[in-house]
DNA sequence: TACTGTCCTAATGTCCTACAACCTAAATAA
DNA sequence: TTATTTAGGTTGTAGGACATTAGGACAGTA
């Protein structure tokens, strides 16, 4: 079997791990073949068996693979993986930003009417503290991301659906890159930006403290049509 | 520093990143904290550094910490993990499977639109082979509950946004064991139930196939309401 | 004092060999 | 034929060695 190295970060296992993920994705590796031994894959790439086990030890602990001890390693069926990995950095053209905006609004739309209708006065506090959090940081410099992130983790708690909640979170960690590349915007004028921001959180605010799913569900698309609009990605309203 | 190994599973590398885990939810490593020397840890716990490294290798795999040659490894803060882990058995009691029906609802019933109107000839070929395969399996006897999360997951690709298709997938995992739980019911009559899913995922289909995004929606709606009371859930219509 | 360059130490990264635990399958014995 | 043993291969663990990198101590210099 052949392996391309096609990557070249210092660290070798990461590499391996590329490579051996390649096969399985493009199919020359299926769910219940057996990878090549250890010593084998070692002599391939020309490095040692603890690197290449560090590799395996990787593809094991994310389900893509499962070993025993005396036979081999075996690739598992493709969806059987308890985890969902999405390394930071390979979301950063305009369509990957764009198809994470449009999850965003299929999730944080509902989740916000939600909210409204369900959250209990604790959850309601924290979605407060997050967006006063957003008014104190001066001009996003420090902590003013983190304080946006954290005001739409809370809204998804305020559901009361901690899966919805574990499935925000996650994606929120994405939204990270596509807001630094608004602040990278060359026509960005960051302090008229920054308020326009806060003034879109405090109408979602607003909406979930009164109770208005409708409204708070209104509230929340025009804020993520406008945040993909501040980042230069057209996204369609829902229709 | 001392170390709880109360987990007793025969593979070491588990139990130690059991312990250093247990070590940092209990906030004795804190974030930015550097963790004891490979050569301490593995002194510490009776086994060799291979062991410890292999531990330490899938904690930083994970993102919950960072190495750095020449220094040692450090605690990274909580929310920096590029990846979402949910393990299976968790999701075991009604209101965790209420909760995973929540979220497919929001996201799927979207995607079912956007398949009608963006699905290419290539990803509607993909949704009626899984439907075939759903058809062709003897009452769900083999793989039967494949083949229906094998639709669900062309649906989502077929919305041309690879972000939702890895989210949608990695929910869908988690009907498994609602769909086994399904199966379990006392009253399920198991033929009927078989013969109305399918008819639910034919309604589907046919949206799609017509390019009819608004009736997709609701579709897939229909069967997702349907699947939760076939579950003995119940969940609230969109409004 | 402040700065700079060197040396030393410690930590991770990689390599190597050896053995233990386990599995498969062929060879062998009853 | 059937059961047992044996041989060989594979992963799991142990332990030592060196490479590479980072940071601190310390002298020397302006």
């Amino acid at each position: 079997m052949k392996f391309d190295l096609l990557d070249r970060t210092p660290h070798l296992p990461s590499r391996i791990v590329n490579a051996l993920q390649a096969e399985i994705d493009k199919g020359h590796l299926k769910p219940g073949d057996r990878l090549p031994g250890e010593q084998a894959l070692a002599e391939t790439f020309g490095v040692s068996r603890n690197v290449v086990r560090e590799a395996i030890a990787r593809l094991r602990s994310d389900g893509v693979v499962q070993s025993r001890q005396g036979i081999g390693a075996f690739v598992m069926r493709e969806a059987a993986s308890p985890i969902l990995r999405i390394e930071p950095g390979t979301l950063s053209d305009r369509a990957s930003f764009a198809n994470v905006f449009e999850v965003r609004a299929m999730l944080e739309v509902r989740a916000a009417g939600l909210a409204a209708k369900r959250g209990t006065a604790a959850h309601r506090r924290a979605i407060t503290a997050a967006l006063e959090r957003m008014r104190g940081t001066d001009k996003w410099a420090d902590g003013g991301v983190d304080a946006d992130l954290e005001f739409h983790r809370a809204v998804a708690l305020a559901t009361g659906n901690d899966y919805i909640a574990k499935v925000v979170s996650f994606v929120s960690e994405h939204m990270r890159d596509s807001i630094m590349a608004t602040r990278r915007r060359p026509s960005a004028r960051l302090d008229a930006i920054v308020e326009v921001t806060i003034a879109e959180h405090v109408a979602i605010h607003d909406a979930i403290m009164g109770g208005a799913a409708a409204e708070a569900r209104a509230a929340m698309e025009r804020h993520i049509i406008n945040a993909a609009a501040r980042a230069g990605i057209e996204i369609a309203a829902d229709d």
